[in-house]
DNA sequence: AGAGTGGGCCTTTTT
DNA sequence: GGCCCACTCT
């Protein structure tokens, strides 16, 4: 199946990629696969991104139309990556395939046909925060007992319908299974839950687990429609199957099903976000689900020197459920890994600073080294000695560009004058104005909502509520920037109207309201210059709900760009650092103390060591300290990580001679235990 | 509505 | 040790 496309030999005559010469046995196998089901097991560093581009080149180069291709991918950076890599690779030829995460793919989808499932084209995306507040109006107006101490906040309402539409398993499991003391108010929550859907659909929004969702039922429910994107969707290709959900895999299946020539590339060991719904499953019964599929392995590793592979290799073992590999070194030779012992998390701090100080006297520029761990508060002690000692650092976390309050204020005003059914947009908005709370804003609402489904101007519909008397005159001026930006309910372009909104009302907003006025208002700036590429304001929200990454925006980029990275083991993933320092190995912190009860999660904990142990080229110090100081809450004494007891001891070595850790209390490691309780 | 205070809680995160 | 939330007071 699916070989007839790509026997014809290619239009445009003679190949211009030698596959053979640039890729490895294992990776040329893979490529070029005859088609149907196709499992790439590839392990860590094996050029995974690499085949999957050569496998695109290849069918392109085979006569297939780009238009025929989709390549699903989990993140936008994943997407853009891979499509940038393949067009290095063909130039034009390469243009027009359909290439996204699946959300962006749904929503390319669902824009066209949303009228077959009780949407319009035109609906807004509700991102997690919009979400919430939405949530929050939603389950007060349900009757739910919301003043309940007991009764989850919209946050964890979220969490909880997110699992469920990601899991395709009903609410009551859910929360069976993970949150068992919501046993006894099921009730109230599924009300809210139904309540929500309506809500949704009243306002013509979805949120991101619609985009997915809804794709599903409305290919499920419109054969005809399916059937369309059957035909064009002739190879199928998806990246980090290992992380999908079900309702992912779902939607991969309805798609590629009729020429069944379905790509998927992963590395069941490195499957890490099973606590947001992805199924391990999908890529451990692939074979099953594809009778014929072709399995490929992908092990040979280019990042890393032996000595690292040995310890990722020895640190995987301990799980059961896995596809049997073993990664082998390209490289020859290198440092074996450091297993660094400290007193306290003072000293695992000041060790892993002088460490970074000796390799970059080496050498190794600061941009090259990373310290990850498994939380976020792991890196406090050393954020302050990077600080002390004067060393450039940056840390993966925290808001990102489309999340920041300003750029969603500005883009309330832009999705309610496009889609003003839109509640969640219109609240935010009014919100702004003084004397309006959340229950001026209901009130608001109520009485613009009938009209603003009406073709009458936003001046007319918004005389009919009554503002509180302190924002009568800026009531005024909102109504007529609406209109501004939407005359005739025709939206003018995005970059236009972001500059009125802020003229108009937002830039008084923003110097009354924050400390830092000139950067946000050099933001908006940015955000304006980013919206002149797109064509339409709808369009250009889309991809503001959907694109929630900062790279490049970069108006504020800073100047120094040779910093350590400071990251999340989770935020790490895919990437690679000359040297790697991995800290609080100890128990309770990695693996986290809530999993060390569930088997299930324990083996997720040993994927995410390995993860972090793979990250490194030619330099790893795994760290742990005896000690934890200054912590407010939990048990001082640490004990080792048993994912370091796990690892044989010859293939660690002890910190080198020249930066000993300070004290050198020879640990004690077994038959103390008792001692530490 | 908004500022101020005390109590409880404490992974990981993309779209 | 610090943040977020709920509650109280103005």
């Amino acid at each position: 199946m699916g070989a007839e496309a790509l026997s014809a030999g290619g239009p445009s005559g003679a190949t211009r990629i030698d596959y053979a010469a640039e890729l490895n046995e294992q990776q040329l196998a893979a490529v070029t696969s005859p088609g149907g089901g196709a499992l790439v097991i590839a392990g860590a560093g094996s050029g995974k991104t690499r085949t999957l581009t050569y496998r695109v080149a290849w069918l392109l180069e085979n006569g297939l139309h780009p238009w025929n291709i989709l390549l699903l991918t989990f993140t936008n950076k994943a997407a853009r990556e891979m499509l940038a890599r393949v067009t290095e690779l063909l130039g034009p030829d390469a243009d027009g395939i359909w290439g996204g995460t699946f959300h962006s793919i749904g929503n390319r989808i669902l824009r066209r046909h949303a009228g077959l499932i009780g949407f319009r084209p035109g609906f807004s995306i509700l991102d997690r925060e919009d979400q919430s507040d939405l949530l929050k109006s939603v389950a007060a107006d349900a009757g739910a007992p919301v003043r309940d101490k007991r009764f989850p906040k919209p946050d964890v309402l979220a969490e909880l319908f997110s699992l469920s539409a990601n899991t395709g398993r009903p609410l009551p499991e859910i929360v069976h299974e993970r949150f068992g003391y919501f046993e006894d108010i099921l009730d109230p929550i599924a009300a809210v839950h139904a309540a929500y859907d309506r809500r949704k659909q009243a306002a013509n929004v979805m949120d991101f687990d619609d985009l997915l969702l809804r794709t599903n039922q409305l290919l499920a429910s419109h054969a005809d429609v399916a059937e369309h994107y059957r035909d064009q969707f002739r190879h199928v290709l998806v990246d980090e199957y290992q992380d999908t959900n079900l309702v992912q895999s779902e939607l991969v299946h309805l798609l590629g099903s009729k020429h069944g020539n379905i790509m998927v590339v992963g590395d069941d060991a490195q499957s890490i976000y099973s606590w947001r719904g992805a199924n391990f499953e999908n890529i451990l019964n692939f074979p099953k689900r594809h009778t014929g599929a072709q399995t490929y392995r992908i092990e040979t590793n280019y990042r890393s020197v032996p000595g690292i592979l040995d310890v990722a290799n020895a640190a995987i073992r301990g799980n059961v459920r896995q596809f049997e590999k073993n990664l082998r070194a390209w490289r020859k030779e290198g440092a074996r890994p450091v297993l660094a012992e400290l007193p306290t998390n003072n000293d695992q701090a000041a060790y892993v600073v002088s460490q970074i100080l000796e390799l970059n006297r080496q050498g190794i520029e600061f941009r090259e080294m990373a310290v990850l761990y498994r939380a976020h508060f792991h890196s406090m002690e050393i954020q302050l000695e990077l600080t002390r000692r004067g060393i450039p650092f940056e840390v993966t976390s925290g808001l990102r560009f489309f999340e920041q309050a300003h750029v969603k204020d500005v883009a309330a005003f832009l999705k309610f004058a496009v889609n003003p059914s839109d509640e969640t947009a219109f609240r935010r908005m009014v919100r702004l104005l003084p004397g309006v709370g959340e229950k001026t804003a209901d009130s608001l609402w109520s009485a613009v909502r009938a009209g603003s489904a009406s073709p009458a101007p936003f001046g007319e519909v918004l005389l009919r509520a009554k503002p509180p008397s302190r924002a009568e005159k800026i009531w005024s001026q909102l109504a007529a920037t609406l209109d501004e930006i939407a005359p005739d309910r025709k939206p003018i372009a995005p970059d236009r109207a972001i500059e009125a909104v802020m003229e108009a009302v937002y830039e008084d907003y923003m110097r009354a309201e924050f400390a830092n006025y000139e950067n946000r208002r050099e933001d908006l700036r940015t955000l304006a210059g980013y919206a002149r590429q797109f064509g339409s304001t709808e369009d250009f929200l889309a991809q503001v709900a959907l694109l929630t990454n900062v790279d490049g925006t970069g108006s504020r980029a800073d100047t120094e760009t040779d910093r350590v990275v400071l990251s999340s083991v989770h935020q790490a993933k895919g990437l690679e650092w000359r040297a790697v320092f991995v800290v609080w190995l100890s128990e309770g912190m990695f693996p986290s103390s809530r999993s060390v009860e569930k088997p299930d999660a324990l083996e997720e904990e040993r994927r995410l060591f390995y993860v972090a142990v793979t990250r490194g080229r030619d330099h790893l110090h795994l760290c742990y300290p005896q000690i934890r100081l200054g912590g407010g809450y939990g048990e001082p004494f640490q004990r080792r990580s048993r994912f370091l007891a796990e690892l044989p001891a010859h293939l660690l070595e002890k910190p080198g001679a020249d930066e000993k850790p300070r004290a050198a209390s020879p640990a004690k490691k077994t038959g103390s235990r008792d001692w530490w309780y």
